[in-house]
This record gives structure tokens, C-alpha cells and sequence, in this order.
DNA sequence: AACGATTACGAATGCCGTAATAATC
DNA sequence: GATTATTACGGCATTCGTAATCGTT
């Protein structure tokens, strides 16, 4: 068994059963990925793929079980890779990121712009994508973090760190009814209006829905998108009444009015998560640190020893206890 | 980096830094040891052992994590080979026990000898030692599983699996008053008489500490051993009192008394440990079921699953309570 | 017919072992 | 002086790439 045979398997697997592209992702010839992989199954004597005559069609059984270790494994040599890096060259590397929309407009860029001045040596990637891409990218090992505000229950088996609580806005034109007035917002009022807001799984749309449930309204959604600038595209047609993430309305949005509505819902919590038992190079400590000033290198690595991700959020609640 | 690399640096840290015998237990020549460490130092950059001149002295904090992390890497290997043989020969392979003395030699021989019927193609490793020695074999990998009665605390990254409780035993000569006395034992009473039971550390000693301290007597304990059959031996010297695990006490056991001491002190627990994210060949699922027959697959999966073992505990806790 | 996997073969690399050397205890 | 690590070097195995072949879609 050799490092490059399971590396050789797990990409045929990635390019989705195609040795040819397998081998060109690699930087190498078909053959020799076609004969590694007869090797490797002949020294274990069992069939990884599942063959149609010459074409793989997929895998069997036993291959997925393997497919499963040998990622796991792979992943461990970058971790003894990243290791000997932090000592070389610990201002240099890559730093992966898998967030949504929210995150990589609005809340994002002041941060990369510190760390890149920090670190103008290491390589960033952001990856932008819907909470299962995010989690699929995070544990197929493809980002090395990923920043979430949706399905945390996804998120199980990494390491999830709690960031910071936010809450949402309406958004209308300044000529609306709800701009004018000058009474508390209420649930049973925005139910009268058109809604647009993030679509399901977006962005804490679970925990909107939750909020109108709760009083019994079924609210009269007729857009919805992965993304509060195409929102407030559509407040801007007169298209309905936008309900969306404070932070995402900015000074350049002078045509619209943000009213707080931060009283009428749950507030989300947007939150930070890595691969248990990953190596973190020191700038993914100050990366985080600069994300969530909380997150101390420290208290990231005593929230890691936690077994759960409950244990980690009291942990955090204990800790924002004792600073007040 | 390569496999064999990885294996070459673990096998000297585990022949203490010495090349030489590490090339012998690898069935390999020195200088082929040594260059592919120099190799896949100079591959990361740095240095993974400590030296002085040419002599070997220990890790550099690097190497340290490097290791830890080649061991897991390592263990991962095993787990493809081990999914790969339960295809290819689903009936063999070895099943590497460690445990203390009580049960390798009250409890197991009946299971073992059960087993071995069943699987006679299985190569059994027992291994006796300290619950110290049987957490760091597991952890090692030296052995698949661990049965313990003690320090469970140690064994919170393993999936720790409840299997049974058991009582004690007070142990004395036929003409011993204890003997004759009719009345229910007390813990009082027992504090009279020169006391011979485990040394601290072994098969449930804590608990049976507490029971004392919680009358607020302190118990003249004259030995300590490790195993019953010690105990026994001094006990038939007339040289004090036993208390031991009642299955210690067998039917050879003629020329002593046991007597009841499960009121006295809080039952103790036997629990069965794997590493957490093992693959276990169906065989071994077998033997854990052999041990404690509520310990089928499936539930050994589901407990895997739960984060923490006093999940686990709970979980059968509740299955014991539906069982009722 | 085109695409994709395997087989065949030659070149190059790399691993391993013996022997010799150097350094430490 | 004995033990232990490194260097040198030659043989062997393995891997990799190109070219050709075979099968599938």
C-alpha cells in the first residue's frame, strides 16, 4: 500500500469514476493511475471498484469503506505537512474558506484586508456556496475553514465555535407605509406585506420562519434568494417588503430604509468551524481571532478537548458570563 | 513522504531512539532506516529528531507532533487492510486483548475458549497489565480492545462500552469469627480485622476506598496485590482478611468462605474499550458479544456514534430500563 | 466512431543492502 | 573500544511514461 495509490483511488472517486481525468488532475498518465489501482487491489485482494468490463461504474461496498479511510489518512499527511510548514515558513501557506453569501460581502472583507496586510504571504481561497457545499467542502478537506450561520446540527462532527449573535432588518423604499410610521414593528403587520427574504437554509431563514410560526401567520414570501443584494433588488422594484441581515445594509444603500427588527426575531448566530483533529497553522488561529475577537488561540484549542458541540457554546456562554 | 518513512520514524521513537534496533524490528538494514529519515527530513524542512552529532537524543517539539500524527496515520493503514481481510477472509485474522488480572483469569477463559470454537482461524493476543499499560496498548494500537474496571476517566477518547457490574466478596479461613457470625456484615466490623485486597488502581480499588472513607473509617489494610490469587494465598496464611471481586471465588476455593459483601460496597463496573473510529472486524463484535451479550453490533455502532461515553452510559442505562 | 481502460515495453528513478567511515558514549 | 549513525556504492525492484490494444458507450 502506497500513499500515491490511495491517492490515486480517491481522485478517481472525486472525478467522478474517470480515470482519464483522474490522471490529468494529478499530473500524470492514465496508465500508470489504471495500473496503480490493479496493484493496490491485487495486494488486497478485493475490488475497490465496481467494473463493467473495462469501465469503472463506481464502488463497491468494501471500496467505500476504503475510499473513507484512505481521505482521512490523506488528510493527516497535510496535517504532518502543515506541521513542518509552521516551522520553515509559518507567514506562508493557504488559507481556505467556505462561507455564504452574507459573510463574503458584508462581513468578510474588512477582515481579509487585515489579515492580508498581516500575512501577505499566504494564499487565500473563498469559496462561496449553499450550508451543504459548505459542509461537504469543509470535510472532504477541500477548505480549511468554514464560516456558517445555517444548519449547525450539519455540523456535528466538526469543531463549531460560536462568533457572534446578528440580528435582521426590514427593508423598504423611503416611500413605503412601514418607513413613515413611527410604531414598534409587529410580526402581524409585516404579514400583511409581500415579503422577500433568503431562501430556505440561507442565511437563518430557519430561524424567520420559526418566528412567524410562532404566531401563527403564514407569511406571504414571494421571493426568495441566496443573497440580501438580490433582495434589495427587488425592494427596489416595489416588489415586496425585504426582510434581511443588518449588517447587509450599508451606507451605499441610501435609496432604501432599514428599519431594526431585531425585537420581532430570533437572533442568529453566525459561527466558525474546522475538522476535529486538524492541525491549525498559527495564522488560522489569527485569522479566527480576527474574525471573533473572542476566539483566542487558547480558547479555540480548549473548546477543540470538548467532546460536543453543546459543551463548546456553554463553554462560551460561561465565558461571555464572566467578562460582563 | 512515504508510508515506510512514517513507519521508520515511529518504530525509533518506539525503540527509543535507537536506529539500530528499530531497523531490526522492521527486518530492514540501519542505513536504509537512517537515510529515509534524513530523506523525509530534508522532503519537510526540518528536523524531526533531537541530535547530538550523529547520536540520536529524542524529538524536537515538531517531530513530537509529526509522530503523533504518523501514529494515527499509521493506525488508518490497519483499518484498510482490516475492511479489506473481513472480505477476503472473513473468519481470520488476530484480535489483540488487553486486560487486568481479574478478568484474564476469572472472566475470559470461558468466553475464549467460546470463541476460539467459533473462530479457531483468529490469533488471540491477550495482554495483562496496569489500566495504565492497557490505556496506552490501546492507544498505541498494540491491542483492538481493552477491558477495565478502573480509571474510566483515562479512557474518555476511546468509546468506552458498560458490559456488567459486580459485587465483592469478603474472603476469610473457615475458623475465622467472620465465618461463624450469622448477622449481616458491616462495614464497621470489617475495619476491626487486618484487611487484604487490590492495590490502588486495580479492579475497582477506588470504589472500594470510597465505601470507607464514607463511614468515616480508615481501613487497616496489611497487602496489596494486584490479582485475587494473591489475596487468597495470604488469606490462607492466616495473615488477614480479603475482600475481592466475587468471581474470584471459584468452586476450588474449598479451604476458604466467602461472604456477600454487596451491600457494603457500591458495585463496580467492567467496561469494554475500542479506539474511537476503529474499524472492528465482525469477529470482534462477536467476542464483545460473547463478554456482555446486550453488546450486539448494532448497539456498539449506535454507542460509537455518541460523542462521550457517559452518553453511552445513558444510552444503556435506557435500554436496561426498557428491557425491564 | 469516440472515448476510456488495460497491456506492453523501455527508461529512469528510487529503495535497499553490504561495506566502509565517522562520531559518540 | 564498543556501539551507533552516516556515507558510498552497486544491484534490484518499482514506477512512470509512451505507444499500442482492447472494450464500451
Amino acid at each position: 500500500m502506497k500513499l500515491q495509490q490511495l491517492r490515486y483511488i480517491v481522485e478517481i472517486v472525486n472525478q467522478n469514476f474517470n480515470i482519464t481525468e483522474a490522471a490529468e488532475v494529478l499530473y500524470t498518465s492514465q496508465p500508470g493511475v489504471s495500473k496503480q489501482v490493479r496493484l493496490l487491489e491485487s495486494e488486497l485482494g478485493i475490488n475497490i471498484f465496481e467494473r463493467n468490463g473495462k469501465h469503472i461504474k463506481g464502488l463497491t461496498p468494501t471500496g467505500a469503506q476504503i475510499i473513507s479511510i484512505a481521505r482521512e489518512l490523506l488528510l493527516k499527511t497535510q496535517g504532518i505537512r502543515a506541521v513542518a510548514e509552521e516551522e520553515t515558513h509559518p507567514n506562508k501557506g493557504s488559507l481556505r474558506i467556505a462561507t455564504t453569501n452574507t459573510q463574503a460581502r458584508y462581513v468578510l472583507p474588512s477582515i481579509i484586508e487585515k489579515f492580508k496586510a498581516q500575512y501577505p504571504e499566504v494564499n487565500l481561497h473563498l469559496h462561496q456556496g449553499s450550508p451543504n457545499q459548505i459542509y461537504d467542502a469543509l470535510m472532504l478537506g477541500e477548505v480549511d475553514i468554514a464560516i456558517t450561520t445555517e444548519a449547525q446540527y450539519l455540523f456535528e462532527s466538526a469543531v463549531l465555535l460560536p462568533c457572534y449573535l446578528w440580528n435582521r432588518s426590514v427593508i423598504v423604499k423611503p416611500d413605503h407605509p412601514l418607513a413613515k410610521q413611527n410604531q414598534k414593528l409587529t410580526v402581524e403587520e409585516l404579514g400583511k406585506y409581500n415579503l422577500i427574504t433568503y431562501t430556505f437554509g440561507f442565511t437563518g431563514r430557519s430561524d424567520l420562519d420559526h418566528a412567524f410560526n410562532k404566531v401563527g401567520i403564514l407569511p406571504n414570501i414571494v421571493f426568495t434568494a441566496t443573497d440580501a443584494d438580490v433582495i434589495k433588488t427587488y425592494v427596489r422594484l416595489g416588489l415586496g417588503v425585504g426582510i434581511m441581515a443588518s449588517m447587509a445594509y450599508t451606507k451605499d444603500d441610501v435609496d432604501l430604509v432599514a428599519i431594526d427588527a431585531s425585537h420581532l426575531f430570533q437572533s442568529s448566530m453566525t459561527q466558525i468551524a474546522f475538522r476535529r483533529g486538524m492541525f491549525l497553522r498559527n495564522y488560522m488561529y489569527d485569522f479566527i481571532n480576527y474574525f471573533s475577537p473572542h476566539l483566542t488561540k487558547m480558547r479555540v484549542e480548549e473548546a477543540e478537548q470538548l467532546r460536543d458541540n453543546s459543551a463548546i457554546l456553554r463553554l462560551f456562554e460561561k465565558i461571555t458570563l464572566e467578562e460582563k
